[in-house]
DNA sequence: GTTCTAGAAC
DNA sequence: GTTCTAGAAC
């Protein structure tokens, strides 16, 4: 039984497992056909990850042109079935998954969505490339543990068309859900890398094509020449899958929160791309050093002038002064 | 990674 | 009283 990701416009990302009775086979194209002899629509059970395995949470009826993520494979399905009979198929057709807790973006109350400006900007059409399939990813109950979990959402974002600002055969771009700047992206190689740690010789043409990549998203930026960007790894980063931050140094964001927030940006946690390449290719590796995660704790200091700010509301104040007029 | 909130700091 | 942080929960 194959399991799945369901995305619709409303609630992203939901696992789901297909009954039984459905047969899914995938083409070359980016379409999976749902073969279901007797409905329109198919239901299909809503799993959700846990510790524990899979817990069956509810119905929900896919739709023609809603889209399906394969777990373990690394792109999105659109779903298209016959249309060729109308038959009720479960007395919960029609219920549809409601949203999840907490899902609103504080981030987005006082400016525009990120992502709507991105959908309509001309790096969507570089966006175009529909890469090949490849399976290499452990099997789902492997890891139980993993699917579901906060850490694994950026393996679901990179996937989502919506998501994305760029896309080669090697990488994806897409803005960080929650940005620290004015400009924030994160560019994932569709080869899945867990970590710094992770990371082999072989990475480093990746490493640098990931950079090459990021520099292009400043350049095409149309603050590129006023802001200054760093582009850089998390020594010990909170999600799973190897990102480069391509973060303007405004750090005028309302999603900048708290210390740990600012000591990841300004301080040796953020390891830059150039010094984490220059690591690989001399040792083969990449180390952390002992104490890296006691950095988040340091007194907050401005990353301009150096100086110490009492608390963060303060900090924030205090950049005000370095924006570029 | 984020959200929520108790209680510390002011 | 309000602001802010830090840690638990997710």
């Amino acid at each position: 039984m194959p399991t799945c990701w369901f995305v619709s416009e409303d609630d992203r990302h939901k696992p789901i497992q297909l009954p039984h009775h459905q047969a899914l086979t995938l083409g070359r194209s980016p379409e999976t056909r749902i073969k279901d002899q007797k409905c329109s629509r198919m239901q299909v059970e809503l799993r959700a990850d846990c510790n524990k395995g899979f817990i069956f949470v509810k119905q929900v009826t896919l739709k023609q042109g809603q889209k399906l993520h394969m777990v373990n494979q690394l792109f999105p399905y659109t779903v298209s079935f016959n249309e060729d009979a109308s038959s009720p198929t479960s007395p919960r057709e029609g219920s549809k998954p409601t949203k999840r807790p907490h899902q609103r973006d504080p981030c987005r109350d006082e400016a525009e969505s990120p992502a709507s400006k991105v959908a309509t900007s001309s790096l969507q059409a570089r966006a175009a490339y529909s890469p090949p399939l490849v399976e290499k990813a452990t099997p789902v109950s492997a890891k139980v543990e993993s699917a579901g979990h906060w850490s694994q959402g950026l393996k679901v974002s990179m996937q989502d068309p919506k998501m994305q600002v760029y896309k080669d055969e090697k990488v994806v771009v897409i803005k960080d859900k929650y940005p620290k700047a004015r400009h924030h992206w994160l560019v994932l190689p569709w080869e899945f890398i867990s970590s710094l740690k992770a990371l082999r010789p072989e990475h480093c043409q990746l490493l640098k094509h990931m950079q090459q990549v990021g520099d292009s998203m400043v350049q095409k930026c149309p603050d590129g020449q006023t802001l200054r960007f760093r582009l850089g790894y998390h020594a010990i980063p909170s999600m799973s899958h190897v990102h480069l931050h391509v973060i303007s140094q405004d750090f005028d964001s309302p999603c900048l929160k708290n210390k740990k927030h600012w000591n990841s940006f300004t301080t040796d946690y953020f390891i830059e791309s150039q010094d984490v390449i220059a690591m690989l290719e001399r040792d083969g590796k990449v180390s952390v050093k002992d104490g890296t995660s006691e950095l988040l704790k340091l007194p907050l200091h401005c990353h301009v002038c150096r100086k110490e700010q009492a608390t963060i509301p303060k900090l924030k104040d205090h950049l005000k002064t370095h924006l570029p007029s």
